[in-house]
DNA sequence: ATATTATATTGATATATGTAAATATGTCTA
DNA sequence: TAGACATATTTACATATATCAATATAATAT
């Protein structure tokens, strides 16, 4: 049960399923997430690390980078069909489809190291 | 998105889970539910107004008690599906098959009025 | 109408959580 | 090795939440 409670604590934050919005479209590393979401860079270290926890995302380090990807591993085994659900919901949320324009306009090379 | 993170805050919470699993099985009233769960009536309440808030479950007036049972109606888009899932979860759950188990037994005649 | 009973609500308190600032860690490059 | 940079962690603080005690509300029975 506490598995199973862990992964809807996570889900239960607008930032933390914005973060997973984007992330079905792409890989994306802390300083991108950073831009779109425009919290402090701790803060989405901070919710990155409680979507690993519950087994929703997984990191996969690139260099000096970080990238962030939805969860391969059934690290925890309730998380696969609560991602397959949400990738059927907020298709038209105003917030999510804003998100993910941003996300796909946004380069590292750019925003990073400024 | 204000709706889907509800219902997973909603979902994110044991007692509010044990809640809805025994729900599956039949009908309860809040003096039943409280007689399982060990804790006070108040707090119970209070756990049942969120899962009521966020469209997963539905209360039924019968005279001086009040069935609650897994929602009917489509308040909440996303309520029926997670529903769904969660009926094929914590099926061995040591201490939800004690709850279903104790569910089974309580009278509301037997454990209210006392 | 009044008393009784089941449930809801309010108020208080302790714990959990989201955020940001400051600092630490780990990796690359010169 | 030293410096720069991306990310993680720690600390502090404000807000949210779970619980209980006390009280209010609503329905029934006498």
């Amino acid at each position: 049960m506490r598995d199973l409670v862990n992964v809807f604590k996570a889900l239960a934050d607008s930032m933390r399923l914005r973060i997973l919005k984007m992330l079905e479209k792409k890989r994306m590393c802390v300083c991108e997430l950073t831009a779109v979401l425009k919290i402090k860079q701790s803060s989405v270290s901070h919710h990155l690390k409680i979507l690993k926890d519950a087994g929703l995302v997984n990191d996969v380090r690139d260099g000096l980078w970080i990238d962030y990807e939805l969860a391969r591993e059934k690290y925890n085994d309730y998380a696969p069909g609560l991602l397959k659900e949400l990738n059927s919901w907020l298709k038209d949320d105003a917030k999510i489809v804003k998100d993910i324009k941003m996300a796909k306009k946004v380069d590292r090379k750019d925003i990073c190291n400024s």
